[in-house]
DNA sequence: TCCCCTTTCCTAGGAGTCCTAGGAAGAAAG
DNA sequence: CTTTCTTCCTAGGACTCCTAGGAAAGGGGA
């Protein structure tokens, strides 16, 4: 019978597992699935990736390149408030649409192991230009950045994994959250 | 040989369960590992649990349970700034002492399966409790309570996880966060 | 063109996981 | 003591990750 190369490469392994984390959750990500959706046996697959943590790493790594860019995209030539919404509506329309992605990105790794890549440095780079415009300074800059991280990170985490289940439209409260942590920046300053 | 009953039940398959979370993490409480803690083939915990999705199901109410008790007693006789700081130091306290278990009260679960057991009812009432200090009126309710858990659990996953590499100590900004949030909470019906 | 060498994919197999089926022995009830 | 219930067992299937070692495709050089 016809013996064909799969064509099989590390990025191209990747990229089939984003889809897969999408269409199935993260943690069906599994070197057998991707296997089985080349054609392919498993243990073929190792000759690209060291292995499943490996492929989960940099697929973390390209689920957060792709959020940077659309974030960098989304908040490009804006400032004030509508950094902020157009920073978080990026964040949370990309993490609805990529589920098995954003998951992805939020998996515990190894800090040394991504902590000076380009993409986390980017990341940072990310918030603070669209702090800077709230006019904050160290320490608070450093506060004010882990609350919106962890408030937007904390809302889409409940959001997906069905938390919210009062008949409030999710998108409603978000809109409003997003007033209410405008305005925290704002007075970050001043008074209690 | 001396053939001796495990003395084996499902609460205490739990509470082993529990501390297992603790000292090795959520996704490492498996029934195997379980059966081993307990000197016993893993085929014998079946009699007891249904299956894994099972055990874990109850490690979840066990820790909401938990945590709900620990929330309850740092609120009681507070309101206002006092109860929100004490309800979140409460939450936090609990989920870096016990993060395994933490984990397992964030697990996606069908919602019909907990939507009115009595530690999902009680969430709700320490949550709205908290908040009737601030005057809020529905929608304002929802809203701020959903921003609310958001930030809080958005925290202390990112805590858990290793995500606040800055050298900033996480407590600090921590209280910070919590003195915005209290901000917020008095100012939400005036102005943007 | 022919040969070799690198890469890609294979088979084989071990170890670990969840879970079911059916059996034996302890514990409790009659 | 006998019967019944419960607890735990062995056996085994299906799936997972991963390693070792082999075969064949495709490209480079003589």
């Amino acid at each position: 019978m016809p013996v064909v190369r799969a064509g099989i490469t590390a990025d191209g392994l990747v990229r089939a597992a984003a889809e897969l984390a999408d269409e199935s959750g993260f943690d069906k990500v599994t070197v057998s699935a991707l296997a089985r959706r080349f054609g392919v046996k498993d243990a073929s697959l190792y000759s690209h990736i060291r292995n499943l943590r490996d492929l989960r790493v940099r697929l973390a790594l390209l689920a957060s390149a792709e959020m940077n860019d659309a974030i960098g995209t989304a908040v490009a030539g804006r400032s004030g408030k509508e950094a902020l919404v157009a920073f978080a509506d990026a964040y949370r329309d990309y993490a609805l649409a990529h589920p098995g992605r954003y998951a992805a990105t939020q998996q515990r790794i190894d800090p040394e192991e991504v902590a000076d890549t380009a993409v986390f440095l980017r990341a940072v780079e990310l918030t603070h230009g669209m702090l800077r415009g709230y006019g904050l300074q160290e320490p608070d800059l450093t506060d004010a950045g882990r609350l919106l991280r962890s408030a937007f990170h904390g809302y889409i985490h409940i959001e997906l994994s069905g938390g919210f289940a009062h008949s409030r439209p999710v998108a409603e409260s978000w809109a409003r959250s997003l007033d209410a942590l405008h305005h925290v920046l704002e007075n970050w300053g001043n008074g209690s």
